[in-house]
DNA sequence: GAAAAACTTAGAATCGGTCTAGCTCTCGGA
DNA sequence: TCCGAGAGCTAGACCGATTCTAAGTTTTTC
C-alpha cells in the first residue's frame, strides 16, 4: 500500500557496479548485501556488525572504504543529521526526505508534500548553481514526546 | 531594503540570559560578544580565537561550554551542515534556511519561497510531533563552480 | 568570613573517521 | 604455468572535534 518498497535490488546493484568496472570481492558483496536488505539508516559500525555476520573477516577500513565509493558512485546517500556518526541510506531511487527525533535520533524517509514548490529567488542565490534541495522535520517520536522533555543532544 | 540585519543586539542578548538567572562572567560575555558583531557562521574555534583577542586567557572549553548554553537557552542555533566541525548561527530571530557549497563548505542565510507550504501528511508523521523544518539547498558557489568539477568532500 | 555553589581551566579521554604500510589476491601476458 | 602489476584488504597508528575530569577560583549565601 505504501507507496515503492525501495529495497535496492542487490543483484542489479552489483550487476550495475560490475559494469562500472568494480571489482566484486567478498568484502564488498558482504557490504553490498547489508545495505540491500530490508533498510534503515546504517551506521558504519553497524555495517560492518552485520557485514562481519556473513563474512567474519571483514575489516572496518574496507567497510568505510565500500561505503565511500558507494556514496561516490551516487549508489548510497551519506546522511550527516545531528552529531551522532554518518547514516547509510540506500534509498537513493525513491525522492525522499526525513523526519528525526531531536530525543533519540531516530530517522525516518518521508515524502513531504510541497517540496516541488520550494525555490530560491533569484536575488539570493548568490551566484550558486543549486543542485539540491534537503528537507528535515525535527520532533519527537512519540516515546520521547511522551517522556515529557525529553533532553536532546 | 534587505529584510532584518539580524545582528543580535548584544545588550539585550546579555540581559534576557541574566534575568534567566545566568551569571555573566568576563569569560561569557567574551563569547557573546563574538556572537553579536557582524556575524558569519562561526565554528568553536573560530569563537574562541575571537574570543581571545578580547580576553586572551578563555580556554576552549568555556567556549564550548558557553555555546551549549546559549544553544540550550535557544539563543543560538548549532548547525552541522557536511562533516567539518558544527557551526553556530546566532541569527534565529529571523526565520531563516541555508545554502550550502558542497565544494569549500561556504554557508549562508537564505529566504526560500514555499516554506511555509511544506507539509507532512498525517499518514506519515509516524505519531511525531513536528517542532521544526530545516531546508538546506545543496550547490556550487560561483568559484567551486567554475572550477570545473571540485569534487566535494 | 566560612561554607556552598557556580564557573573556569588544562589536559586527558573519547569518538568517528582517515591514513599508512605491508600483505594478498586477481588478471593479463610470456 | 609462472610472473609482475595493480587492485584490494587489513591492523593499527593517527587526527580533529568534542567532552570529561579533577582541581583551582570566584561569587553568593547565611
Amino acid at each position: 500500500m505504501s507507496y515503492t518498497r525501495n529495497v535496492v535490488d542487490e543483484a542489479s546493484l552489483l550487476e550495475r557496479l560490475r559494469t562500472r568496472g568494480w571489482r566484486v570481492t567478498p568484502q564488498r558483496r558482504a557490504v553490498a548485501e547489508v545495505l540491500t536488505g530490508d533498510h534503515v539508516h546504517l551506521t558504519a559500525d553497524e555495517v560492518h556488525e552485520r557485514a562481519r555476520a556473513r563474512l567474519p573477516e571483514v575489516s572496518l577500513a574496507t567497510v568505510y572504504n565500500t561505503l565511500g565509493e558507494l556514496v561516490d558512485m551516487g549508489e548510497v546517500l551519506e546522511l550527516r543529521i545531528g552529531d551522532g556518526p554518518a547514516r547509510y541510506d540506500p534509498n537513493i531511487h525513491a525522492r525522499h526526505q526525513h523526519l528525526v527525533c531531536t530525543g533519540c535520533g531516530a530517522l525516518l524517509d518521508i515524502q513531504p508534500a510541497g517540496v516541488e514548490q520550494l525555490k530560491l529567488p533569484r536575488s539570493q542565490q548568490h551566484g550558486y548553481v543549486i543542485d539540491d534541495i534537503d528537507v528535515t522535520f525535527r520532533g519527537r517520536c512519540p516515546r520521547c514526546a511522551g517522556l515529557g522533555e525529553a533532553k536532546p543532544r
